[in-house]
DNA sequence: GTAGGGTTAG
């Protein structure tokens, strides 16, 4: 009779809908060897089916409770009628049926008084199951208290508490808390408390702490487990500065797996050392070990950093033939990735023939678009997503203001931005106001702008200020320019970029003497500019060259290129932008040292190397010149070529003389 | 009860 047929139960759950207590009960998913469970006169009944080995079809009520007016068996019956085991489920069953924080109290303190004392292996499980802080902090707290006593289930408790802090946002340093403590305590670590610690490590990257979780993985004897080094590779990837030890755990591996190569490949693709994790992948191949579709998405991501858009294609085709199972996480990767390297419509193609949407796979596209500068076509694709009913977060926010910034949809820009917080209930974040700087400074509102920063609701970061004195020095606010600029330096002493800024400010203001004065600074502190450089990809190899670049073999033949490319566009009328030249050099050498920029020299490699008519695809690493820009434009028209250019936030399609930017940038 | 992944302003 207690065998409840399912639409009886879902009857009931819509008739109890309004009593928030019982219908809360009956939310709860049962684990498997828990049947049914019903309401019956406000009473919950959970029943079990006939045991494993088939003795007994009927079902015994296990625990009955008036909705939070509790009335339950002891834990002596319990265990007397089903076991220990059955007992602890019992109890789990009913934890887990509170899906907040005070229900789980309120519970906890009912199997208290009715005698099911601290019931660790329960408070644990749900802790670990449950993404409530609130849970984990009640379940540590009584696990780590001085009085409980717990032999049994030692390890197995503590991996559990480890696990679910190491899974949390911003706690993960709790997870190592309760490792230390647990290695206070005497209690040995097992094969799967290392993983937990080491990803809580990886998480806050506490690289003293995981070179300690190592010393105690080799002590124990536990380098020889495969799981436990797949984290520990992962471990070293993600604690600054320690690739080489990752690299040295990795090599060393006596066995590994797809898990192994991603988590390498993946180590080097988020540092953004693409070109080790692409060889790395081709030397998987060769090892002959199976990517999965973890691998194709750290793969992917490499071809995005790099621009390598031939390469993505052929990854792309290795999925379709390889059959890797295509999740929307890979469907999202591909879509950034060819968003990134200059396909956008097969981008936009991908995500509206995908049958299931997360709001990243929406980010993608959005995002994607506003790098093309395809504003207005943003604004319809984040406006058709909020009718799909999306909700946004702060992560679309960016794409969309970035969007409006780039196309200088300066009002639209603003009406967005108030909308987070009035329509949304998003607090704009640092990155947000950045954004409404950028969009404000590059539409030349500069005084707007300062305004719009000194009413922050925060302090501005170093991007915001450099930002700024951008905008100064690109719309004669020269003064103004050099004084953000010097709070920049003496806020942060170190950073070559403020430098580069002010001496490059100087330079505008044909103070040479201080500008010599800064280099000479920077000289004396060991810094360097970071050097513009240009990639471009021909037959799946990616070649990069920086400003006045011999290293290539062909040099020669290249160079030869590029004067013929520069007696065509004087000839066609192009003229050199030499203000923009930051060096105290007189104007024939400046326009030399503009002829000898990354940009130019790798379109003249590409010249040699290509068939006629086919489009040139360029990455770089920093924004575009105006020069270059200017001197694409020219050679988009001679050379009949379609010139596509990723510069450092936005693309640039050169056809026919003209940019897909419409020179605003 | 075990590991590994994607989106973010200049």
């Amino acid at each position: 009779m207690l065998m409840v047929q399912k639409q009886k139960v879902e009857d009931k759950k819509r008739d109890l809908e309004k009593d928030v207590n019982v219908s809360d009960v009956a939310d709860f998913e049962p684990p498997r060897w828990i049947f049914c469970f019903r309401l019956m006169d406000q009473n919950v009944v959970v029943g079990y089916p006939s045991n494993p080995e088939g003795r007994s079809g009927s079902c015994r009520n296990v625990a009955v409770e008036r909705p939070w007016g509790m009335k339950m068996q002891s834990q002596t019956s319990l265990v007397r009628t089903f076991g220990k085991r059955e007992a602890e489920q019992s109890c789990l069953a009913l934890l887990q049926a509170c899906n907040t924080f005070e229900k789980l109290t309120q519970v906890h303190a009912h199997l208290l008084k009715s005698g099911l004392q601290n019931n660790l292996l329960v408070l644990t499980k749900f802790a670990s199951t449950s993404s409530d802080l609130n849970a984990i902090n009640y379940a540590s707290r009584i696990l780590l208290s001085p009085e409980v006593d717990t032999p049994l289930y030692d390890t197995f408790l503590y991996n559990t508490i480890v696990r679910a802090y190491a899974q949390t946002g911003d706690y993960k340093g709790r997870a190592v808390l309760v490792y230390n403590f647990m290695r206070e305590c005497g209690v040995l670590p097992n094969k799967f408390t290392y993983p937990f610690v080491l990803k809580a490590c990886a998480g806050i990257g506490d690289l003293n702490l995981g070179k300690s979780v190592h010393g105690s993985v080799l002590k124990f004897g536990f380098d020889n487990d495969v799981h436990v080094q797949n984290t520990m590779v992962h471990m070293y990837c993600c604690c600054e500065g320690n690739v080489e030890m990752a690299r040295k755990v990795f090599d060393e591996m006596p066995k590994d797996d797809s898990v192994t190569w991603s988590a390498m490949i993946g180590g080097y693709a988020r540092l953004g050392l693409s070109a080790d994790a692409i060889g790395l992948f081709r030397k998987m191949q060769t090892v002959g070990v199976r990517p999965d579709e973890i691998t194709m998405i750290s793969v992917l991501s490499a071809c995005t950093d790099l621009g390598a858009l031939e390469l993505g294609k052929w990854v792309e085709s290795y999925i379709q033939k390889e059959k890797v199972q295509k999740s929307v996480e890979l469907c999202n990767a591909l879509i950034d990735m060819f968003a990134k390297c200059g396909d956008i419509d097969r981008a936009l193609n991908l995500f509206t023939n995908m049958n299931e949407r997360t709001i990243v796979s929406w980010t993608s596209v959005i995002v994607g678009l506003a790098m093309h500068g395809r504003g207005l076509e943003t604004i319809s694709l984040f406006e058709e997503m909020i009718e799909a009913g999306m909700v946004p977060d702060y992560v679309v926010f960016i794409g969309l203001l970035s969007a409006c910034s780039h196309s200088g949809l300066v009002d639209k820009g603003k009406r967005y931005f108030d909308s987070m917080a009035e329509k949304y209930g998003i607090l704009p974040k640092i990155k947000h106001y950045g954004c409404m700087v950028d969009l404000l400074c590059r539409a030349g509102l500069v005084k707007e702008a300062l305004e719009f920063v000194q009413n922050m609701p925060m302090e501005p970061n170093q991007i915001i200020l450099r930002t700024l004195i951008n905008a100064c020095r690109a719309h004669g606010e020269l003064k103004l320019g050099e004084s953000i600029t010097e709070q920049l330096i003496r806020n942060e002493p170190m950073d070559e970029s403020s430098y580069v800024l002010l001496s490059n400010i100087y330079a505008k203001m044909l103070q040479w003497e201080k500008k010599t004065k800064i280099r000479e600074e920077m000289d004396e502190q060991g810094m360097r500019k970071i050097p513009g450089s240009t990639m471009i990809e021909i037959d799946n190899e990616m070649y990069e060259f920086v400003a006045g670049d011999k290293s290539h073999k062909e040099h020669k033949e290249i160079f030869e290129m590029m004067d013929e490319m520069g007696r065509e566009m004087k000839r066609a009328g192009y003229a050199a932008s030499t203000s923009e030249v930051m060096l105290d050099i007189n104007e024939e050498d400046k326009e030399d040292a503009l002829n000898r920029h990354s940009e130019k020299i790798a379109i003249a490699f590409a010249l040699l190397k290509t068939p006629p008519g086919t489009p040139i695809r360029l990455v770089k690493n920093l924004r575009v010149c105006a020069d270059c820009h200017s001197a694409t434009k020219f050679i988009s028209k001679i050379y009949n070529r379609e010139i596509v250019v990723r510069d450092r936030n936005r693309f640039h399609y050169f056809k026919d003389g003209l940019c897909s930017c419409k020179d605003f940038w």
